[in-house]
DNA sequence: TCTGGGGTCCTAGGACCC
DNA sequence: TCTGGGGTCCTAGGACCC
């Protein structure tokens, strides 16, 4: 029996689909659902997938599929597709009670089920879950399910792609030899985390298939890419490395950015639109209840005119002290603005993002209160410290333990249950 | 006066995801 | 003519500090 189970569950082209359920006439026919600016494809339905319709194309380029194929193209309206999400989300919340629930994105969860396994039958359960999900909002889902975060997706991926399954492919309950053989034919680009970089470098190394990835050395795939990498082939192998992320972590940034519908070439229309962005950004960063303590602007050409010369820069400012001041950020946009701006440039893209945001009216936090650990373990850290400097001098820690930062300290803290200072002879430990 | 190592921050870029 | 937006993580070099 494996250690965990891992459930993902996502809507069937989850923007069309939303559109279907409050417009029946959009149902057997090619459907997409398009960018800001209805620009590129974000979104395509099963019939517009088989005319060939490929994800992020511009609009322009497959406009003539309304006329020879019927293809309907609709303008994105995310605030209906976050409140279908929300109802989606709960609906598994509820059904799953003993479970946590990461939300990975507006249309796809993940579901740890491992109390489930020994008192029921996944499947079944995931096929009443597709079912009420269906009755309750009118969205159409797949289920994965496997022993990591990474097979689950791919059990999805089969899910979708296999008409036997019915949109519920459960790994665990699949014959070995099946899953073999689906992972000697599947190509490795389908793999989550192996993108079009990858891929090709993959190839060079005569790793084509699922198969091929899941075969290699970690550690030697930790060399050749990174730890992410590494992190992926474990994951393969049915060693499970990524957990459930049951409550979304802060956010690192805030973006607002756009492409403009002409280009721009004044300062002055930069700065109207930076300002624009910035109140975009701030609304984000008050709703998260935030500072910001870094406001970086950045300004494009149109990197698709190759004709033209081209020009990115950013400019970063520094918040003597993090803010939610709407008018302090404007004012910082503007200047940096300002700064990267150069003369005979057309430009076609801006943005602004907010980052060092840390919680509004939160104290700084001192070595010891910066995060939930109980007394018993805060004085065992308190006294393996005391008895290392005692014993090396506050040099043996490199510094001295107030000035314990960053990845030191995250360090520490991770191990900080009383027996990992006992064997000191070894020290330093920590790393 | 000699010198090293280890931090952080910034900038930039690359890769990935949805 | 028309080519999205919002995120994450990792790497690497240079400046600067202790």
């Amino acid at each position: 029996m494996p250690e965990r189970v891992f459930a993902l569950i996502d809507v069937n082209s989850c923007y069309v689909s939303c559109e279907r359920v409050f417009d029946p006439s959009l149902d057997n026919i090619p459907v997409v659902v398009l960018s800001n600016n209805d620009g590129c494809v974000v979104a395509r339905s099963s019939e517009a997938k088989l005319i060939g319709i490929k994800m992020g194309v511009p609009y322009f380029q497959i406009k003539h599929f309304e006329k020879t194929h019927g293809l309907k193209a609709l303008s994105s309206n995310y605030g209906l597709y976050s409140e279908m999400s929300n109802r989606f989300m709960a609906i598994i919340a509820y059904f799953f009670c003993l479970a946590e629930q990461e939300i990975y994105s507006i249309d796809e969860c993940f579901v740890l089920l491992t109390q489930y396994l020994e008192n029921y039958n996944l499947t079944d359960l995931a096929f009443a879950l597709k079912d009420r999900i269906l009755k309750w909002v009118g969205l159409p889902v797949c289920v994965g399910i496997g022993s990591t975060k990474t097979i689950s997706k791919l059990a999805n991926n089969w899910a979708k792609k296999e008409p036997k399954f019915n949109g519920v492919c459960n790994w665990l309950a699949i014959d070995t030899l099946e899953r073999d053989a689906w992972l000697s034919r599947t190509p490795v680009s389908e793999v989550w985390g192996v993108g079009r970089q990858h891929t090709k470098a993959l190839a060079k190394m005569g790793i084509h298939t699922v198969a091929d990835l899941a075969a290699t050395d970690p550690m030697q795939m930790k060399k050749l890419f990174s730890i992410v990498m590494a992190r992926t082939v474990m994951e393969l192998q049915g060693i499970s490395c990524l957990d459930i992320d049951k409550v979304p972590s802060a956010k690192q940034q805030i973006i607002s950015s756009r492409t403009f519908g002409k280009r721009i070439n004044e300062l002055q229309l930069l700065q109207e639109v930076i300002t624009v962005y910035t109140t975009r950004a701030h609304r984000k960063l008050r709703a998260d209840g935030s500072v910001c303590g870094i406001i970086t602007v950045f300004i494009h050409t149109n990197r698709f005119r190759e004709q033209d010369p081209q020009y990115y820069k950013s400019h970063s400012i520094s918040i003597a002290n993090a803010t939610d001041d709407v008018f302090i950020l404007a004012q910082a946009a503007r200047t940096a603005i300002t700064h990267i701006y150069r003369k005979g440039f057309d430009f076609q893209k801006a943005g602004v993002i907010l980052s060092s945001l840390s919680p509004k009216g939160a104290k700084t936090q001192s070595l010891f209160d910066a995060d939930p650990i109980d007394d018993s373990k805060k004085q065992a850290l308190m006294s393996a410290l005391e008895d290392i400097t005692a014993r090396f001098g506050k040099e043996s820690l490199g510094l001295g333990t107030s000035a314990l930062s960053g990845q030191k300290w995250e360090m520490l803290r991770g191990n900080c249950s009383p027996d990992y200072f006992s064997g000191l002879e070894g020290f330093p430990p920590v790393y």
